[in-house]
DNA sequence: TCCAAAAATGTAAGCGCTTGCATTTTATAG
DNA sequence: CTATAAAATGCAAGCGCTTACATTTTTGGA
């Protein structure tokens, strides 16, 4: 029976006749080491099937070679190729990313955040500003960079990459609102803790008091990230009293929801009802009718994201926030209102 | 200026006035100490902001509370579910997950796996049997537990929990063969590295040939996992002069491709062509027809790998092969085949 | 009040690795 | 061939934590 135990840098140190050292520098700086001795070492390595103990070496050494990454959620598109981009750009840097996803709740996130610290992580992204005092605090007592995504606010402390959300949204309200559309619903998701939302809520707001439309005639419902409660959100407002001649979503998944309702209640889109979505992910393309709304860089965001925040852990200057331009991406599920709105259903 | 460096467990030893024995035990096992103490040290770590070193206490306690996942892509939609679920259990176990992914690459797969284990992961998720008999053996030696899911197969010597492929795909094909089709096509994923898709596919054969169809005339093509390749592949088989009456895909992302890419070359689903998925994704309900397709119990998977997986870390007994069962989830893209297959396009 | 057993706490030895510094070997030049 | 600089290697001190074992304190019965 072989030996049960792992095979530690002792163990390859005594099995190829140098001090621990050596073998130390075989593996991280192997231009230190002499070839002969080097080849000696790495082929002992294989043999024995060595691997580092990755505590051990991030104690000695205090660093990691590690990024984390802290997003609301796996199960949905919105974050993922944006993530997978990151993840391919920081593997081509050398680096590797560990993902943890909050479910959109703050006290999961503030401990994602020190969980993923703890493990020594050299830079984390995380998505939003928005996050308790104490946390930024912890961070930077810890010293450890951060990157925020998602979002462009360069009035924000924390360094950001991403795109203007308010005034991405406000574009394509203002698009909305050219067409005619004067009653408006919109479906998005919860604000509290998600900055995101709010901005873009802020951006329909905008660009309604431009034309003259009264903000306060916004049908808005706030409801969970998901197709289900974005059915649900749409039937609510349908089916109210004053219904609006388009409904915008927050984002695609919330929008794809609401198409399906609408769907299901016999409404044609967009002859009936228009609906518009955020991120353009894949299902916005796919959807029937295709859905009408804001392309973001999600691919673009993702790798620049991974330099910048490589940079931000080798060399301590000042970095400056990054924004990306997102731009309305015209589909089949926005055209002008009805010209009797109530006529259908 | 504050002090610059992390706070230890020796500077809440010193500002509580206790050992760092003392203070580590008020962590870890809080009932073996006095209360009196305990709310002392604790409320010194909060004062100083002091969070545990995880490598030094991976190091000294040779166990982290982590466990790791390696999923091909975290891109599409097929993992998200599962692996969601996997680590809400996990949370509510303790437990904090690690996920990379291997964008279906077995060589990145392999130093995710070297990875994961070094940075001492207690126990690892894999996503189906196919892999370097090396990496088994680097495993066994490392002595960390390994489940595979996505994929039951009892006769493996890995454990596994997940639905068994081939019986799945095998009983969708009779159900279209009991409709009347005889021409199949079959839109699949790359068999290689990639044992899901090879199962799937020999489900199908084995459907054909049961009812006296010779499995060499299905028309295949492996492809990529994206929408685009999903289409890309269903122009390509229906351009050939010996159309299929149905376009089977090897799971759901490849058929809203092939539906979508259906639509532009003017073919009616299902009264031209049937198609259907596998998954039962998100995606598949929201297509426009909805796609017949195959349920996976995702969420079920995913919690039920949590808490296996954790019993194999915490117990050594010998564990076995979990079965979960699929349905077919018949919905609108699957029909009869047309009376007159070429009349279309 | 005293004593043994139990509970609380302290002491200190590592865990496996990196790295500054000391030592040995090799290369270079005179 | 020798002296010296440079390169290669070894030595050993930690990195921050856990934990077996030793010591001190508390508890409770006689």
């Amino acid at each position: 029976m072989r030996k049960k135990s792992v095979p530690t840098l002792e163990d390859v140190a005594l099995e190829a006749n140098v001090s621990t050292a050596t073998v130390s520098r075989c593996l991280n700086t192997p231009d230190r080491v002499v070839e002969g001795t080097r080849l000696r070492v790495l082929d002992v390595v294989q043999k024995i099937g060595y691997s580092p103990n990755f505590g051990a070496r991030a104690l000695a050494a205090k660093r990691t070679n590690t990024i984390g990454a802290i997003i609301p959620t796996m199960e949905n598109a919105i974050f993922a190729r944006g993530i997978q981009a990151f993840q391919e750009e920081l593997r081509e840097l050398g680096v590797t990313l560990l993902v943890a996803s909050s479910s959109y709740q703050e006290d999961i996130e503030a401990e994602q955040i020190r969980t993923l610290t703890a493990r020594g992580a050299d830079g984390l992204l995380l998505i939003g500003h928005h996050r308790n005092k104490e946390i930024y605090s912890f961070l930077e007592r810890q010293g450890v960079p951060v990157l925020i995504a998602w979002v462009y606010d360069p009035n924000e402390p924390t360094i950001s990459i991403g795109f203007d959300n308010r005034q991405a949204m406000k574009d394509l309200a203002l698009e909305v609102i050219a067409l005619g559309h004067k009653e408006i619903g919109l479906i998005s998701a919860e604000q509290k803790g998600n900055d995101r939302a709010r901005y873009r809520i802020t951006g329909v707001h905008d660009a309604m008091q431009e034309n003259g439309i009264a903000p306060s005639s916004l049908r808005l419902i706030e409801t969970r990230y998901n197709i289900e409660s974005g059915a649900t959100a749409f039937a609510e407002i349908m089916n109210s009293h004053d219904r609006p001649t388009v409904v915008m979503c927050g984002n695609d998944v919330l929008a794809v929801g609401a198409l399906r309702q609408a769907k299901k209640m016999g409404f044609r889109v967009p002859q009936d009802i228009s609906i518009t979505g955020f991120d353009d992910i894949e299902l916005a393309s796919v959807a029937d009718p295709a859905l009408t709304t804001v392309h973001v860089p999600h691919r673009e965001m993702g790798r620049t994201a991974a330099r910048m925040l490589v940079a931000m852990v080798n060399e301590s200057k000042q970095f400056k926030s990054t924004q990306l331009m997102t731009h309305i991406c015209i589909r089949e599920s926005l055209s002008e209102p009805p010209l009797h709105p109530n006529a259908s259903t």
